[in-house]
DNA sequence: GTGGTCTAGACCACG
DNA sequence: GTGGTCTAGACCACC
């Protein structure tokens, strides 16, 4: 379900927090879900406990799950999440789209990107 | 003409080498320009020469700047530099958009993002 | 009679003692009222009985309840209970009130909310 | 400077944390300062640095302080933070007001609490 | 079995 | 020297 990318110079617990919140986004993961215990995911990944609890602590900060002692971590009621995400989407295509001009990029190239995603497929990390 | 960032969590020589580049490649700096010398920018900037050093290696190792021993560092003859940042900008801008599309971010809010930032001038950090 | 809050991050015995010790002080548990089996309170409240035991073994620890073995557990005729919790509630006073005056918060500011809370019912968790 | 509670159950981390976002709110660590470096602090208090990280980590995601790499930890320029602090205590002596009141404490109890704290002394944990 | 905290010690990147 | 990440292994509280 997770796979880490030991050349990517994220560390390892935010490659993990990214993941997981974006199979939260997408409603892979849906709300009330157990998630695998902190030891259960950490074999199967590899990879000390210690970075899954640091993960999941991330993850519970950031409002995606919440944990109970002694029963383990769920996936949270979350709303507004989503649309946090997309908020920051939008910033985050208003600066590239800036660059892009600022290197002349023409509007039309754009135009023609977006179409292509938008019709033809999909492409999904 | 820099600015350093210090709450900015990348190591100062990358932002250096940001900027310096974009400078580069937006015409400020012309090819066959003298930059600064290292004393000199690391003085301006208040930091320590080696970061300065470092920075301009790593100019030096994408082909922005050659240096001569003894003379200093010169801006680049280089043409193919400003295609490579177009080409690796449509990435960026090709990840974004999947992501927008994922989100749930509608097809006519992007062109309109694209439509006021061509249209109205603006954004140039 | 009681609901478990899983967000809660103390643990479901602790949470139960504070429930059961509430109804016993405010008087809607009274002096020798039977209190409900381990068992059927642990069914009624789909956790497992060992928490429920906890519970009640820590609240006959701290005098609300005895246990008769064969019979089942009992609210004591406790007095010099609620004296305590008073005791216990005015050093938590003094304390909020001290970190009150320390963050500039003024002094009409609370005698406000002890008015709007004295005079209009409310809050009773 | 700092002061552990091993009897204290809660985490060591977080009184760290509490015990520096106090210093910084009280204005006794200003604006700009520099922390003591993660190593020094902890052999101060004779702790492990993993635990000095984690504090400062906190301290940094609630915005008091931020850290440059290579150079150390800062105090952070931060304006709404004093506010938040003082909701967040109103709130608390909503809470600890009307227990008082639940549990049959008199209003002119209170009031009298209040009165010797803002007018006699201290009290500064 | 679960999560949570802490220690000890290592390694990296940055200045 | 600084902060940041990760591992290994321990111990605790809770269920």
């Amino acid at each position: 379900m997770i796979i880490l990318d030991y050349n990517d110079r994220r560390p390892l617990y935010e490659q993990i927090v990214d993941k997981i919140s974006n199979l939260i986004l997408k409603g892979i993961l849906k709300p009330g879900d157990k998630m695998p215990s902190v030891r259960n995911l950490a074999m199967e990944l590899a990879i000390n406990p210690n970075t899954i609890q640091r993960a999941y602590g991330e993850l519970e900060h950031r409002g995606y799950i919440y944990s109970v002692k002694g029963r383990g971590n769920f996936v949270s009621h979350s709303e507004s999440l989503i649309q946090k995400k997309q908020e920051e989407t939008c910033w985050r295509l208003q600066d590239v789209i800036s660059e892009a001009k600022t290197y002349g990029i023409r509007e039309e190239k754009i135009a023609k990107i977006v179409k292509t995603i938008y019709e033809g497929g999909e492409k999904d990390d």
